[in-house]
DNA sequence: AAAGCGGGGTT
DNA sequence: AACCCAGCTTT
């Protein structure tokens, strides 16, 4: 057992000598606060998708004094179309812990590391090896489908046992003289060669003694045990135009899209014509009285999320002088709309 | 332990 | 349409 782990480490090493072309601007970085921004664009990200946000990141707050001290409104535009929204929010916080608390300097040890908002076991492992070199196993989904199909583990990813299993077999084939050198390398590896679907298994490395290639496996594993449940909503978005200004407002809810902005909002179980929206009790509350007037015909936009699916219907009103908002709600020029951050759905409406 | 959170690429 | 991506936090 313990020759077929290392022959598994070894090969991981040699093939990351040998083989491993992959270039990443952050590969090689040893300034922890690069490295620790690098990680959170990377969560549940392709490198290709994370990449230019890295960059502009980067070339907007060279160092996490720079970062702390921008506005929530600056950073989360930055962000815009990345994604799970609530790691802006998260990494906003531990750039102000480690500018304020921890005077700039950033955590040297895993568990100061860890104590980050929105860093957990995978990212405190990856910036303790990348830029301490501290002997910490990374765990991704790289590292999970490497590791079951090699040694052919079918327990479920997704549980507690799961997630025991594979957190100790990764720390039994972490390289602990050059963890972090290991640790690029087995992702690299699972998403270069042992890729989800069609992996190649010709001329890998690690074939002769994979279980899962062996067996006829690779399709099979790794196992989750959760289904993915997709829900459907309906948004009616309706710009409300007085004067030319926009009433926008933040989303504050648990919900999809927390901390972004949006127009006035009339969710309806179904889709909605033009007059059920118009005629729904949320409007007419709005309203009151005041008299409004369509300035445009309805414009239907769906998007696909991974738990849920959107279907966005944008109608355009004008409203008199002498409406007034409630509470939370912001008026601004189209011009303005620049300054705030936007779900895509509306980036695309606005931008059709 | 389970639920919830985006947007995009691949097949 | 299904699955996955350098996962984490909240319930």
């Amino acid at each position: 057992m313990t020759d077929t782990r290392n022959f598994f480490t070894d090969c991981i090493m040699t093939w990351d000598r040998v083989k491993n072309s992959r270039a990443m601007p952050w590969k090689g970085e040893k300034d922890p606060y690069r490295i620790w921004l690098s990680e959170i664009i990377l969560q549940q990200t392709r490198v290709e998708q994370g990449w230019p946000y890295y960059e502009r990141f980067i070339a907007a707050y060279p160092t996490v004094t720079h970062l702390a001290a921008a506005t929530d409104e600056e950073v989360f535009r930055l962000w815009q179309g990345l994604g799970y929204y609530a790691r802006c929010k998260n990494m906003l916080a531990a750039a102000r812990t480690i500018a304020g608390t921890h005077k700039g300097r950033f955590p040297q040890t895993y568990e100061g590391i860890a104590a980050l908002k929105g860093v957990g076991a995978y990212t405190a492992a990856a910036i303790a090896s990348f830029a301490f070199n501290l002997p910490h196993a990374v765990l991704d989904g790289n590292v999970y489908r490497v590791l079951a199909r090699y040694f052919g583990i079918d327990t479920p990813t997704d549980t507690t046992a799961g997630k025991k299993l594979f957190t100790q077999l990764a720390g039994e084939v972490l390289h602990l003289r050059q963890p972090g050198i290991y640790n690029q390398a087995i992702m690299d590896f699972g998403a270069v060669v042992c890729k989800p679907q069609q992996p190649l298994c010709q001329g890998c490395p690690l074939a002769a003694r994979c279980q899962a290639f062996q067996q006829g496996l690779t399709d099979l594993v790794p196992v989750k045990s959760k289904k993915l449940v997709i829900r459907k909503r309906y948004f009616n978005y309706l710009l409300l135009r007085k004067k030319g200004l926009l009433f926008i407002r933040k989303r504050t809810e648990k919900d999809i899209w927390e901390n972004l902005h949006e127009f006035v909002l009339i969710e309806t179980p179904a889709p909605a014509a033009d007059e059920i929206v118009l005629q729904s009790p949320l409007f007419q509350r709005l309203m009151g009285r005041h008299a409004y007037k369509i300035t445009a015909p309805a414009v239907e936009i769906k998007q696909q999320l991974t738990h849920q699916t959107i279907h966005a219907r944008f109608l355009q009103l004008s409203v008199p002088a002498a409406f007034n908002m409630p509470e939370g709600y912001l008026q601004v020029t189209e011009e303005q709309l620049k300054n705030y951050a936007f779900p895509k759905i509306i980036v695309d409406y606005l931008q059709r």
